[in-house]
DNA sequence: TAAAAATACTCCATAGGTATTTTAT
DNA sequence: ATAAAATACCTATGGAGTATTTTTA
């Protein structure tokens, strides 16, 4: 057995998808077919049910996948822990991260960090996704946080977190939105989106296409330069906006805002780890598994 | 990270040594090294402290091992559960054992099992190692225990147990002998061994041997056919035995019997599981399983 | 000098890729 | 017709072997 082979079934298992595996973990899809197989070969059970394209966990993928995150999840310790044994753990460590993750998702996580290791001087560099790579490779960072949609050459891709955009209206506003909208129906409501070049966009335009709809058929009534501004503006004015779910927990809660479901257009996108391929070891790696525990 | 690779790491740092490793685990001495040298290439560290050809683990080789002792029990667990899911653990399990396990270390395993599984019919074989590996490539076992010593092709071994004997005397009778004797003492000494064939003298054949002694060199009272006699005989007479520890537990603990400590004279063996080479799982891999853990 | 570990090399199996076909919606 | 999974085929790397050298007790 070997635990990239578990990884990927844990992400076919996951996903319910082979073809999101493979981008997930940056291999084609054939080559997570063949580990399926193996391990199915191996097995001597189907993991999967596979009506089609629809795929499910059969009962031997089910226990499968349980024991799967658990030895995943004992090998991050190790690495995690050999790890301090490597590293004094003390220095300096550069972090750069788009706007989404430096906003929402790294706070707390820095936070943790520098609790449990106070002898290390962290920095956050926020930039897009394509500017927290070109740092990277420039050295002026040394581990990227970022929207792992276009692969650069030369860098090392791990998955973190997945992120979901979600279509939200203000539940105070005079905006009339039925609970669940059509893709079709986007057209016509006032949008206030991201700002061109931004990932948030980028997803956007590409579930968008899905359905045969471009950018520019939208009503956009403003383009912003932060999520915080849009949920601001939102709660000011009678229209729609689409932001991470990660940004606006607090909104939801105390009920500020509302999410309008966009049927089968699910606006799906995964935050990735970059590194400098063969910057193994280190603070950075360190980061990662901490972030990832 | 590769679980053989793991488990070569786990031999070596049990035996303490790259060349008994490679032959619990049936590959060359090579190959051992190369995969101790792959993992401490992963993880930056030196995982033995090599001074000469002994060896040492390091602190990383500690963390490393305990690790690995969990995570190769997952692995083990995960096995077996989906080997619960895929049999349907009933019918019939055709065992043979080398005397010695079956009369010392299977009883306790067979019990737990038929208590877990009571559907299964049991039955046990009762033969050296030789004889048993006849029964299996004859199909008349489905799993054999044995002595690992002697590898016939087209059969599996897989790592059990392992075992010591041990030199024994009565602590009432008229023998004077210390507690530590050097293996030149051995032939001053009137002994009483298992019979020709039998796995338990090769052992002590094979360990005489490095120390450049014939087993005809010794003075042996008697053959014996199995290790209950001898041990009811040493109570009745004044001469020491040379038997597994693990037949004579009671007898140390309620002190009838003490051991002799041979200087540099390890009668070491392990004991495997045998199966006919491609005969993966069935209730022979349940019951390796169940017997491992 | 003998025993253990390391190195050198050769070979094959496997993992991964691209191109293509099959299948189901 | 389209999108996802499976298959075919090729290549390169890594793991295993044998033979040999190095090291140290």
């Amino acid at each position: 057995m070997n635990d990239f082979r578990l990884k990927v079934f844990q992400s076919v298992a996951r996903n319910l998808s082979f073809t999101k595996a493979a981008r997930e973990l940056c291999v084609s899809q054939p080559a997570i077919t063949k580990h399926v197989q193996e391990l199915e070969a191996a097995y001597g059970m189907r993991l999967f049910e596979r009506q089609g394209s629809r795929i499910a966990l059969t009962d031997a993928g089910r226990l499968l996948l349980e024991h799967c995150e658990h030895i995943l999840d004992d090998y991050r310790h190790l690495e995690f822990e050999m790890n301090l044994l490597r590293n004094r753990c003390a220095g300096e460590l550069r972090l750069g991260a788009s706007t989404t993750i430096a906003q929402y998702v790294l706070p707390p996580v820095l936070a943790r960090f520098t609790r449990r290791f106070p002898q290390v001087h962290l920095s956050l560099l926020n930039g897009n996704s394509r500017e927290v790579e070109i740092a990277l490779q420039e050295g002026r960072i040394d581990l990227g946080l970022v929207e792992g949609i276009h692969r650069q050459p030369g860098l090392k891709y791990t998955p973190f977190l997945q992120d979901e955009l979600v279509a939200v209206v203000s539940t105070r506003g005079k905006l009339r939105v039925p609970e669940e909208i059509m893709p079709g129906d986007l057209p016509r409501l006032p949008l206030v989106l991201r700002e061109k070049g931004s990932g948030t966009l980028d997803v956007i335009g590409r579930a968008l296409e899905e359905h045969g709809i471009k950018l520019s058929d939208l009503h956009v009534l403003m383009h912003l330069g932060s999520t915080e501004s849009i949920k601001l503006f939102l709660e000011h004015a009678d229209c729609m906006g689409i932001v991470s779910v990660r940004s606006i927990s607090r909104e939801l809660a105390e009920g500020r805002l509302r999410v309008v479901e966009v049927e089968s257009m699910p606006m799906h996108r995964d935050f990735c780890f970059v590194r400098l391929q063969g910057q193994e070891g280190g603070l950075a790696q360190t980061f990662e598994l901490f972030a990832m525990s």
